[in-house]
DNA sequence: TTGAAAGCGATACCAT
DNA sequence: ATGGTATCGCTTTCAA
């Protein structure tokens, strides 16, 4: 078995004597204080370098308390939307100095329980995507700050940083519908019973273009689901000649689908997608979206955990949002 | 002007005498420890709850010394392959328990100063890219575990996890000989003044096909930095037939200029990349590289760490490599 | 310039 | 079942 490291911590203390000081000594050395001799000063540094010192960041922590650790939860950091709002979340909290503890929760329920579990100890507010029940995340956070992102419409408890999308999905249906499309489809997203609220919108935007319902078929949120779904609202309806999609990596799913087969896209069908992310300019043909500021969107989230933490007049409810606009590209 | 907030920090001293107990007891109803009396751990709870009380994650973690931050330090979190390399750290670092604070560096030099500055301490390791020379990461760090990644070849003092894809450049070279590809260019990145170790591999191979050094350009780390090198290889050896790039991102950009040049791939010109990230496959033709297991990739990084944390038997430099091979697709 | 002592806010150990 | 006391490692305050 391998000789375990029975080493203790090496503490200011041990520094303290190696140097022949005291403690208090040691800790202005170490924090650049005025205050103290230079030699007195090299030596004490010297003698935490040579004894491989490091400060307890909890001890310090406890006396200073300045450092301010967030937690960020993403479904899925893979996913190129989430991806963009993590470094958005990233380079807002940033400007405040602030220290971001990532978790990826892969989608699951259960993963988001147990990262709650854990995180809630560790930062000093939370902000990020969260699926489970509202008084489940209140239990679990007990008067953490929390700012969620993209919640549905029950969010009572806390804030949410809402997205707006409805007039931009009424435009992008407009846009299909002057271009001469008339049988439009849906691809939404597969995660939860109810369609979405996204599916809300296009159903509004449809009745209000004189159109029925739409075919509607659910995916799940990656391309291969955004490509099985295509496949089987096409099965379903081949006459179908235009899709809006929950999201964009949805979309990029169709695109694919559609070209395996045969289907030329805008030509024989049109696809708009939503969030924007910039993997929509990679593809071929560029993607049209509904879309978002998502550095906006991370700014606001990060704006308002920051007047959460310091009890400073947060944001109220109609300034959390974030509207999605239409972008036209080529896909339509 | 605001009314600030100057409530002091609810402590467990004051949830004591809320509940009428000593702090030991709620510590106890808190920490769900056996030993105490239900109506009282009741009481306490309340007592709590009442008061908001968060108990402070610096004192607990002076007295339990358990929980473990690791630091991760990443160029550019927007940029797919360290997007996934991100994903894969994150994914093992879970499986230690551990809590990853993630800092973008913005690719910038001296926001990686300043990350490290800030990181140390608050961290138990840093994991990640650094583009600063070694002895001002050490100074920096000062006895914090450090797994740097993909650092060139000047790694002496820290652990590094190298990526060896001389054999799968080599292997793409031959398959673009096989091919029938003489006048091969390379894309290559701008980040430094001298040219990149997978540069060196492109030339050896090239001797070994009996080639001679082919053509490079130097390209930025993105889409567009791609785009405006192939345009630039193009336009001063306009009878290369193919490139390979220093990584996926700038072949990407290289497969659009080429379709906005009206060269057809892999038709007119064969590209392979390099890193063999998702988006390669989403990309029409679809990117052939020279392929990382970057989730391996991540666990490596975060096996060394968690030994080095451990003190327990490190791995050595020829266990800490990751291969790329040569993963063929459409676009060569 | 330096040191002694008093916290910071929690948990662990040992009494009771 | 509950409370007293020591302790974790550091910084701040105040004397010397």
């Amino acid at each position: 078995m391998p000789s375990g490291s029975e080493s203790r911590r090496v503490t200011i203390h041990d520094v303290a004597r190696a140097a022949g000081v005291s403690r208090q000594t040691v800790s202005r050395a170490l924090n650049d204080k005025g205050e103290i001799d230079h030699s007195t000063k090299q030596r004490v540094l010297d003698a935490a370098l040579a004894l491989g010192y490091r400060p307890s960041r909890f001890a310090r922590g406890l006396v200073r308390q300045d450092t301010i650790s967030v937690g960020l939860v993403i479904p899925d950091l893979l996913n190129p939307f989430f991806t963009e709002v993590a470094a958005a979340a990233l380079e807002a909290a940033r400007a405040h100095g602030w220290h971001v503890v990532v978790y990826d929760t892969a989608d699951s329920g259960e993963e988001e329980l147990g990262t709650l579990q854990v995180l809630t100890s560790q930062v000093d507010a939370v902000v990020g995507y969260f699926s489970r029940p509202e008084a489940e995340i209140e239990q679990l956070t007990r008067g953490l700050p929390v700012v969620l992102i993209d919640r549905g419409d029950d969010t009572e408890r806390f804030s949410s940083i809402r997205i707006d999308g409805r007039d931009g999905v009424r435009a992008a249906i407009s846009h299909l519908v002057e271009s001469g499309h008339r049988r439009i489809g849906m691809l939404d997203h597969a995660a939860r019973a109810e369609p979405s609220v996204r599916h809300a919108w296009f159903a509004d935007a449809m009745t209000a273009c004189g159109l029925g319902g739409g075919r509607v078929c659910r995916a799940e949120q990656s391309v291969e689901g955004g490509e099985s779904a295509l496949e089987s609202l096409l099965a379903q309806h081949p006459d179908v000649t235009a899709v809006f999609t929950f999201n964009d990596i949805i979309a990029i799913g169709a695109l694919r689908a559609a070209r395996r087969l045969g289907r030329e896209v805008p030509r024989d069908l049109a696809v708009i997608g939503f969030d924007g992310v910039r993997l929509g300019t990679l593809v071929e043909p560029q993607l049209s979206s509904v879309a978002l500021d998502i550095r906006k969107l991370g700014a606001l989230a990060v704006e308002q955990t920051a007047r959460l933490l310091t009890r400073n007049s947060p944001l109220d409810p109609d300034q959390l949002v974030a509207r999605a606009d239409l972008r036209l590209r080529a896909s339509a």
